[in-house]
DNA sequence: ATCATCCATCAAGGAATCTCGATATGTCCT
DNA sequence: AGGACATATCGAGATTCCTTGATGGATGAT
């Protein structure tokens, strides 16, 4: 069985690259990368309707990258702490397997 | 300017995670992962439709992830030799950067 | 030349996703 | 209590994506 192999995990897999697939949220990402910050600044940098904001910010908690603190009114989003190297070994698991074992075209219709 | 910074960059790399965002196609790769197949292998695999194949094996190829060489009527696709290794930096560059600098909130509203 | 095979592409329907505006919930201030 | 504010959620329209079935081009066999 490969590393990847199972229907749930690719699934799972699926999902948490969906999360990433959006150009807004990416935009979230790398602005939590300098640490916690609440909705309202997320807002000011990136120039959204506020609804559509917490749209994406579900989006990215439902996959596990962000985690959310409440603090009376406002709510305080960070990255959480090891999705993205979850994501990193996610994709490292569909790299070929080392050069050992056989490699070359295993084709029907060579 | 962090690292993922340029709108161009982010446009990219949400390209490259949606194409690794349907559980079809991370079957495809995972069966890519042994070696280079031809379609027909792929499809008997995959167990779908011949013109669904074709449509993942474009959306794989236009986002660089798979490769494809023509031989007769067959096509033999393989995996994009740096392709993954780029995800994973895809990925990387949304880390955090690394405990050195200010990583404490830094919020207006605390 | 004719026919079968492999595969890509197209058009159309359906499903999922994104976006916006409006509303709801909870909190702080007076 | 009442009002202002921060944020989440809902409904509807717009958009993008997936899936299917049909068609067409290229290749190889007879």
């Amino acid at each position: 069985m490969s590393l990847a192999a199972t229907t749930d995990s690719f699934e799972r897999h699926a999902a948490l690259f969906h999360a990433l697939s959006d150009v807004r949220r990416l935009r979230i990402l790398d602005l939590l990368r300098r640490g916690e910050q609440c909705v309202c600044d997320l807002q000011s940098a990136l120039d959204c309707a506020q609804s559509l904001l917490s749209f994406h910010l579900k989006t990215l908690r439902d996959a596990g990258l962000v985690t959310m603190r409440k603090d009376g009114r406002w709510s305080h989003y960070a990255l959480a702490p090891h999705a993205l190297e979850h994501a990193e070994q996610a994709v490292a698991a569909f790299r070929s397997p080392g050069l050992r074992g056989r490699r070359l075209p295993i084709s029907c219709c060579a």
